[in-house]
RNA sequence: GGGCGAUUAGCUCAGCUGGUCAGAGCGUCUGUUUUACACACAGAAGGUCGCAGGUUCGAGCCCUGCAUCGCCCACCA
């Protein structure tokens, strides 16, 4: 967040000084005001200083990207490419005599940027080329500055391309200027650091370099020295931070040597990227000798990170910007050498002179972000925290600063502890606009997280970014899935307050004792082992950071499982005062859901917990605050393997019933006389079916026998048949429909599970357990499908 | 030019190590003042899981190719 707010303090820099000009405050006090604090200042001197000792940070003349529009230079990071429609020029140069005078014939070349013809130092053409191979050695007019330039071979031509000659820049582009190092070249500059064309550029001196473009384009073609210009889209470098064009030109910068060998150590060869390339590749033995490798998840960022430093190219941190960390460098004016200190020296530290003067330039704002997993621990002051804190387990941040920032702080950290930051890199997908565009300034289509907390909570905020998409990847923040997660909060806390208003002020719960479970309610015993795998699972799922699954179970349980069953159940026993009370299941079921949902929605389950709700307060020993509290463990004291398919029955049963009452267009409100023809042992969820199914009277009986067959809707289960005696509603075609429907679907199932069960090679490599499913789902559905069958028999 | 991701109900998206996984929310339709919640409850309709092959007893899930969209990286002027 730091890193961001600087940045946009850069961006705006300008702005901000007019503002306080405006103001009557001094240059000098805003320039103080923006500085950062001295702790990680004095972190950020010091690293510097440690690199230059390496060698690893030097100065020098070299070739950059530049934000003409920023006057700073730039990482290769920081500039964007983006294809832009131009045009490919073919342009004459002619070929020169011995003498240096024009011949009949030229050298047609291909540019894109014509702007820089007048930097040319060469031509050059493919050793291999035999249409220019008698060319090599004879000399070239460059148009518009009538400079004679040597065509020269080079490997890195490419044939194919444009004309197969290539006007050679040394100043304005990254191949041309290694092609001007092997054959020795002038490197001529053609632009400003404003993008105005210098006085290298003779006619066309200060003149804007695109300007400057299309003069020279007339000229050419005034001179008759243009073939063509052929329209052509390409990539083009632009300013991440303000859009304008990047210029390629050389400039005296500071880098850090990204692939330099400065030692040796116990993970071998030492260099800032090989190292953070082993460290999650291979893994780093630390100083404790113990191996430990980054992983990131989605574990697909590593071939990225990978892949970018082994082509990474030195990094040039120098930037000519206001704000940020000036360079810990002075220069003497008397002996002209450098002094490098961490802190400010009053002279010169070679020749005593104090005539010293501090590089201007400012660091990337990168270099000391890199810095921070243990910059912010205190070092290298305070090195207590550092013990307990680094390296740190878990690196949360998005996938678009996986290079700027997770790479350097993977380098810095192995740099400067010899021990890798952290264990894992998660990484979050980017949040979109509800169109699914990327937020960005220019489009203005920004999403403000306040305004989404003050109209859903900060909860719901946070509960709808971490489970509305899969891990890692990128989401719309769209209003209708924010407001299913504003509900939901909403669910939580009804159903909390309706627990709570069952508690009498004071009274303290018990928490369930599962060596009572032989006493305990069947609901009582569903309930706790559907939470018990609910734990289990969202654990395991936490463990694979697939948290927004994990989220889901969570609310799926409470919503569906306890709020929309368990506590409709329960109800029951408390209108009637029971001796064996829902309160304790009640209670700590609340409790633990609280626990597992508090990472999600920190706010409401504390309020519940500690707050107006004080459910603490009815938990014995429950005091301090939620967080305060452990989160669940998974055990399987509670797993229930009966009352799960007990209460599985009832509930398929209260269902039938309210389907018949659907189809029948029966009037919610109104109670059905009902059979439910199964096990004596139903008998006692006889009060949950009333009241949950609106069912009454109810009758439980032994055999379809004992139900009534005329006039009745059937729903016939696995394990039981509901029968509703419908009277004058009843219509025997409906009925015979329906039934000849499910008839189908049963037989339909019933025989895909026969073939299967009859293949040979299904039953001897299927796991075991497979099998058996598919045997207990064939008896299930044949006793279905022969229930549907009498029933249709009964009605011919 | 390389690499990656996406393509599943009208919309936005889940689907872990291949075995009822075809799901959720929203929307639509039908009902409901059932005393925690209408930011709710009950129910319904809706998808040949981009296309074509392949592996397997079995494939949204694995392999190959193709198509469309998006992202990242990149010194073809």
């Amino acid at each position: 967040f730091l890193e961001r707010t600087w940045q946009f303090v850069n961006r705006n820099r300008a702005r901000i000084f007019e503002q306080h000009k405006r103001l009557g405050i001094s240059a000098d006090w805003t320039r103080e005001r923006f500085t950062m604090d001295p702790g990680p200042a004095r972190a950020v001197r010091k690293i510097f200083v440690a690199l230059y000792d390496k060698g690893l940070i030097y100065r020098g003349n070299r070739l950059i990207n530049w934000c003409p529009g920023c006057r700073s230079a730039l990482s290769d990071l920081e500039v964007d490419h983006e294809d832009v429609d131009s045009f490919l020029w073919y342009v004459r140069y002619p070929l020169l005599d011995d003498e240096g005078r024009d011949t009949n014939e030229y050298v047609t070349i291909a540019t894109t940027r014509p702007e820089t013809i007048v930097a040319d130092t060469a031509v050059a053409v493919h050793p291999q080329d035999s249409r220019y191979r008698a060319l090599v050695g004879r000399r070239v007019r460059v148009p518009a500055v009538d400079r004679p330039v040597p065509v020269i071979p080079d490997e890195a031509i490419d044939p194919e391309f444009g004309t197969g000659a290539l006007k050679v820049t040394p100043g304005h582009d990254p191949v041309d200027f290694e092609i001007g190092e092997r054959h020795g070249l002038e490197t001529i500059n053609a632009i400003n650091i404003d993008g105005t064309m210098t006085e290298e550029a003779g006619p066309y001196a200060a003149m804007d370099r695109f300007e400057a473009r299309k003069a020279i384009v007339a000229d050419l073609k005034a001179q008759g020295l243009l073939v063509k210009e052929e329209p052509y889209r390409h990539a083009v470098g632009h300013c991440d931070r303000c859009g304008s064009v990047v210029e390629p030109l050389m400039s005296e910068q500071w880098f850090v040597a990204m692939t330099k060998v400065y030692g040796t150590g116990r993970n071998g060869p030492r260099s800032l990227a090989g190292d953070a390339l082993k460290a999650v590749i291979e893994g780093w033995v630390g100083p404790d000798g113990v191996r430990k490798q980054i992983k990131m998840v989605p574990e697909r960022h590593t071939k990225v990170y990978q892949n970018w430093l082994e082509n990474i190219r030195d990094w040039c941190i120098s930037r000519q910007l206001w704000w940020g960390h000036r360079i810990p460098v002075w220069y003497c004016g008397s002996c002209a050498r450098m002094t490098v200190a961490m802190e400010d020296p009053e002279r010169c530290a070679h020749c005593g002179s104090g005539h010293i003067r501090q590089d201007e330039d400012t660091l990337d704002t990168w270099f000391s972000s890199a810095l921070w997993p243990f910059s912010t621990l205190g070092w290298p002051d305070d090195t207590e925290d550092l013990r307990y804190f680094y390296p740190t387990s878990v690196m949360e941040t998005g996938y678009d600063i996986i290079f700027l920032w997770v790479a350097r702080m993977i380098m810095m950290g192995l740099f400067a502890m010899d021990e890798i930051p952290f264990e894992w890199v998660y990484f979050h997908g980017t949040v979109r606009d509800d169109q699914g565009q990327r937020m960005s300034k220019s489009k203005g289509n920004g999403v403000d997280p306040e305004v989404l907390i003050d109209r859903y909570g900060a909860d719901a905020l946070r509960f709808k970014l971490v489970t509305a998409g899969g891990t890692g990847n990128d989401q719309r923040l769209e209003e209708p899935r924010m407001e299913a997660a504003r509900n939901f909060a909403n669910k939580l806390w009804n159903a909390s307050r309706f627990v709570l208003s069952q508690l009498g002020p004071g009274q303290v719960v018990e928490a369930p004792d599962p060596s009572n479970r032989e006493s305990m309610p069947a609901e009582d015993r569903w309930i706790l082992s559907r939470l018990e795998r609910l734990t289990e699972s969202s654990l395991r799922l936490m463990e694979r950071f697939e948290l927004g699954e994990a989220g889901r179970e969570m609310e799926e349980f409470l919503w569906d499982e306890f709020c929309d069953w368990y506590l409709e159940i329960a109800k029951i026993r408390l209108r009637q005062g029971d001796e064996a009370s829902p309160l304790p299941v009640l209670v700590h079921t609340l409790a633990a859901c609280l626990r597992l949902l508090h990472p999600y929605m920190p706010y409401v389950t504390e309020e519940i917990w500690s707050g107006s709700g004080d459910l603490r307060s009815h938990i014995p020993g429950g005091d301090g605050l939620l967080i305060e509290t452990p989160y669940p463990e998974a055990t399987a004291v509670w797993r229930d393997e009966a009352a799960e398919r007990e209460m599985g029955l009832v509930l398929e049963i209260v269902r039938a019933v309210r389907n018949v009452r659907r189809e029948r267009g029966i009037d919610a409100g109104r109670w059905l006389e009902t059979y439910v023809v199964a096990d004596a042992a139903l008998t006692k969820h006889a009060p949950a079916i009333e009241a949950l199914a609106r069912a009454r009277p109810l009758r439980i009986v032994p055999s379809r026998e004992d139900a009534p067959s005329e006039s009745v809707a059937t729903a016939v289960l696995a394990d039981a048949q509901v029968v509703v005696p419908l009277a004058g509603l009843f219509d025997v075609n409906a009925e015979r429909a329906k039934l000849a429907k499910e008839r189908d679907q049963a037989q339909a199932q019933v025989r895909s599970l026969e073939a299967q069960l009859a293949n040979q090679k299904f039953l001897t490599s299927a796991p075991e357990k497979v099998v058996r499913d598919r045997r207990e789902q064939l008896e299930a559905a044949r006793s279905k499908l022969a229930g549907i069958e009498a029933r249709l028999a009964e009605l011919a």
